[in-house]
DNA sequence: CACATAAATGGAACTTTGATCCGTTTGCTG
DNA sequence: CAGCAAACGGATCAAAGTTCCATTTATGTG
């Protein structure tokens, strides 16, 4: 009894793409939204340290519930912030087909600052050794670095934009800017990512090239 | 009874600088140097998060003694921060008074160095908004600051390093060297600490000025 | 030196919270 | 509809933080 359920948990969270032979229940699968749900918002609220009671509570499921999915905290806490990265990625289609390629551009980096900025307490535990983070930065760089790269050449070919910008080093620019000095973090991010953009628009229409100043 | 805990509370951690009625027993402060030395012992090997139980008992006193103390394991972490700061400011006089400035200064930047790799878990607390750390900031950079300011202007007399070179720069420039990069820390920032004190010593007999481009 | 007293002590006990276990329920398939 | 494995929930255990207080002890005094 107890093997089965240590090599199921070897997967780490990702259920959705298997059913050899149940294609898992329905139940399990309402649950498994709500159990994210509760703790997206229950993160939000009382950081990543709440007890996983509160989160069960608000989720309507038992605790065995929630545990059998999510063997222990920092799985919930991987899986609620590869959705949220799924969420943010998606937008950055969605915005795509709705505004022309500059626009869509700088508000999806605003949304991807929000993004950052609201990971202050999970950036800790990143880096804390638990086996459960460790394939997250590899997801979050396979997943934004797309993303953007897509915005980035659409807003580069209509002219919006400089050409020859990194994407990564993008990604990595805004997110040390939304994260460094915690005191006034949220206004002072803000500024800094709007010079940011400014910077990227600068070089549009003249010269390419020195955008890997953004790298340093 | 109660009352007389709580206001005696309210200043921290800070006991050394006050004897209304009796000076402090002999025994007590025995105890508070062996929790603290236990507690840095215990956070380094187990990180900040390690049981107060065991921290207690390596020191060798009851759980009482340590909490009556230390009210909680913030002010325990900010206790055993401000020792380690002292700890390493003080060693800035030691060097200067047994070594050339310029060895001097290259010899305890690399301690600072040391000193900030061991606090990873500690950043995290810092910004974890509790109370108890408020204060820890501005007690680093009032501590170090003149440690290193002294050892610079040595070196820079003794015509060992350029002048011009703002201390709280380079204390800041180290300090994101040394905690950047959470994969191979240990040998990248051992390197780059290195570069930038051959930067230092490179306009050390040729001309002044540009020295602020450490702050970047 | 013996005493009085407040400080200091230690660890039992209480609380909170993470994690496990298992009897019961329920969705799926034939 | 019947059988079964999956899923459920919450009682329960265990670990760790925190409080409390009866007892001990250092310190100043007569």
């Amino acid at each position: 009894m107890k093997e089965a359920r240590l090599t199921e948990k070897s997967n780490g969270t990702r259920d959705e793409d298997r059913q050899p032979k149940r294609p898992i229940r329905a139940d399990a699968q309402r649950n498994e939204d709500a159990v994210l749900e509760a703790a997206k918002a229950v993160f939000a609220t009382s950081g990543v340290d709440a007890p996983v009671r509160e989160i069960a509570a608000k989720a309507g499921v038992g605790l065995g519930t929630l545990y059998r999915r999510f063997p222990n905290r920092a799985d919930l806490i991987a899986a609620v912030f590869r959705r949220e990265v799924d969420a943010c990625t998606a937008e950055a289609g969605a915005l795509a087909a709705e505004h022309p390629p500059g626009e869509a551009l700088s508000c999806w980096l605003k949304r991807y600052a929000d993004f950052i900025a609201t990971k202050k307490g999970l950036a800790a535990a990143l880096h804390s050794g638990d086996p459960a983070f460790e394939t997250l930065p590899a997801y979050f760089r396979a997943n934004f670095e797309p993303a953007l790269a897509s915005l980035l050449d659409a807003a580069a070919v209509a002219g919006d934009v400089r050409p020859g910008v990194a994407p990564y080093d993008l990604l990595r620019a805004i997110g040390n800017l939304s994260v460094a000095s915690g005191d006034d973090g949220a206004d002072h991010a803000g500024r800094m990512v709007d010079l940011l953009l400014d910077g990227l628009r600068f070089g549009a229409t003249a010269s390419a090239g020195a955008g890997d100043q953004l790298s340093k």
